[in-house]
DNA sequence: AACGGATGTGTAATCCAAGC
DNA sequence: GCTTGGATTACACATCCGTT
């Protein structure tokens, strides 16, 4: 036909722009191929955002439920969810967040619609690096506050070499906006037994982040049994720990005078 | 000091009903 | 008809307050 694109588009994709729920079905289709987020609560606030529209507002939920369940059998699944998820509740507190992405079909979509290539899935990429899909999800939340708060996320799960030859692999490194200084952020769920095997990787973790620690929780019982961890394992050394969870950051309760996200800060005597 | 309810609060998904 | 707020269900955490 007369189609000036090198993808041709599709009947289904005509007949789907010709119907109500095309304004927001296709924002989700350009929310997740532009950013590549994954969980469902964050997919509803962009597309809320783009549309102008409230976060509350039902008909992007149902957008979503159509995109992975659409009516009649003309239209493919273009979002699915991922599935791995094994706990039902966060260790955060409330329910896990869904996490979804593009389906194949939902990649070409998006390409014939905006003539890009979609990002790679969030969600995807990171649970390569992790071991579990909760940590991955809490991975991702921490990184949205993160961004929220004006950081800029430098690398994720990427290794750094220490001196010996070994390497050391922090969650996230990101510059903070206030004191442009690179920081490097591990992302906590629970805490082994294993007491060795964590004296070494805060040890490690030391000496990466030239003793500025900043570690992300997810709850205060891990903060506080995180912040045990590391005092005995760098008892006698100087270091700054910078420690906080992301349940307690909930509704914007922030720490202290500074605002500051960080709710323990612990400073050693410097000379 | 350690456990265990009870109470209160928070997040997320779903459904219903009232507004616009 | 589209949008939005409230209620419900389901899970989880924090704090208080007893008992063991």
């Amino acid at each position: 036909e007369e189609s000036r694109d090198l993808t041709p588009v599709p009947d289904w994709v005509k007949t789907w722009q010709s119907t109500k729920n095309y304004e927001k079905t296709s924002a989700a289709i350009f929310v997740m191929g532009e950013m590549g987020i994954a969980l469902r609560p964050s997919i509803i606030k962009q597309m809320a955002k783009r549309l102008s529209l409230s976060a509350a507002n039902k008909n992007l939920d149902e957008a979503l439920n159509w995109l992975m369940s659409p009516e009649g059998n003309e239209f493919p699944i273009l979002v699915e969810q991922i599935s791995g998820v094994v706990e039902q509740g966060s260790s955060s507190g409330g329910n896990q967040p869904e996490v979804l992405h593009l389906t194949r079909d939902g990649q070409v979509v998006y390409q014939v619609l905006t003539g890009k290539i979609p990002k790679e899935n969030e969600f995807d990429v990171l649970i390569r690096h992790h071991s579990s899909p909760e940590h991955t999800i809490l991975n991702i939340q921490v990184g949205e506050i993160l961004v929220d708060e004006g950081y800029k996320i430098r690398g994720r799960a990427q290794a750094i070499n220490l001196s010996d030859g070994e390497t050391y692999i922090p969650d996230i490194i990101a510059l903070d906006p206030k004191t442009g200084e690179v920081i490097f952020v591990e992302v906590e769920r629970d805490v082994s037994k294993d007491q060795v095997s964590r004296k070494i990787k805060w040890m490690k973790f030391y000496e990466a982040s030239n003793g500025n620690l900043y570690v992300f929780c997810d709850n205060l019982n891990c903060q506080r049994a995180i912040q045990g961890e590391i005092n005995l394992a760098l008892s006698g050394l100087n270091y700054n720990s910078f420690l906080t969870n992301l349940h307690g950051l909930r509704n914007g309760k922030r720490a202290g005078k500074d605002g500051s996200i960080w709710f323990s800060q612990r400073r050693g005597n410097e000379k």
